[in-house]
DNA sequence: GTAGGTGCAAATCGTTTGCAGTACA
DNA sequence: TGTACTGCAAACGATTTGCACCTAC
């Protein structure tokens, strides 16, 4: 077990949650994926591993996850209601539109602008969901290829 | 009509789409909305207005409206799938997460972040999505009052 | 031992589709 | 007049729930 899924178990613990050889599984699945996974994505992979872990399983499991903030939503493009893993602190993601790769980053620094709108609106701003959609450096070079061909 | 509403019905035509009694009834109903709108809470209102309106005619309405990029979807918080109405141009929005009033903005001036993340991991960025969630200035004093009480 | 977790089947919710009739341009 | 639009009912997919059994702690 790596350190990330180290952290989760021990996570899970803290909060009273038992850690289950279908969790564990789960887990597996979304720490070992680069992309965003949709529940019949992440049911799909999990099945492939241990066939007799259900899908209502996994939603449950990633209902947990998403309440302790060890997984979160992916909201950009068409992918809203998928997930991925990703530290418990603030961040906002980087999204390949084409491989649905995800990169995690925390430091937006957006206190600029959000003092701005405050200041013009009223609005007392608590927090942001922020995501930038494009193409990973990968998915670039395939495209050179293709329009090579 | 507002000239909201005109803006959108010319636009409507000029896509080459009929602008029908119930789409008239669509946007009226989204246009005299502060709030961000699930497509059951716009039939809701729609069907008080014109009660022989359908629930499928609201989502292929919005579809289209979505489509022409007159309305668009909101994310953040709980509210997936909500709609409001807005520019069609780019924008971000800052939505009370009390009453589920959105303001859109457009000046959010990511340049500098994005150009930053292009640099660091070699993604090609094409678009974004910002949504501030906060309260609105009438939603703080609510907040107030009730702390009084 | 026990509270919490699991799997199954069925219920439920939101959304989409096929089709026959209707109405805008 | 003709094509796009509408409403209905049914289909559909995704998610949730009830329940009896099971297992991590």
């Amino acid at each position: 077990m790596g350190f990330v899924e180290k952290r989760i178990a021990a996570e899970l613990r803290r909060r009273g949650y038992k850690l289950t050889p279908q969790r564990r599984v789960v887990l597996n699945v979304l720490a070992h994926s680069q992309e965003h996974l949709s529940p019949a994505e992440v049911y799909e992979r999990v099945h492939q591993e241990d066939p007799s872990i259900g899908l209502v399983t996994v939603y449950r499991t990633l209902e947990i996850l998403t309440e302790l903030g060890l997984i979160c939503a992916v909201h950009a493009g068409d992918s809203c209601g998928s997930y991925v893993i990703g530290p418990q602190e603030h961040h906002d993601h980087l999204i390949c539109s084409d491989c649905g790769t995800v990169l995690a980053f925390a430091d937006c620094n957006l206190d600029g602008l959000e003092q701005r709108l405050s200041t013009e609106t009223g609005f007392k701003i608590d927090s942001h969901l922020l995501e930038f959609l494009g193409r990973c450096q990968d998915c670039q070079k395939d495209c050179q290829k293709e329009e090579r061909a």
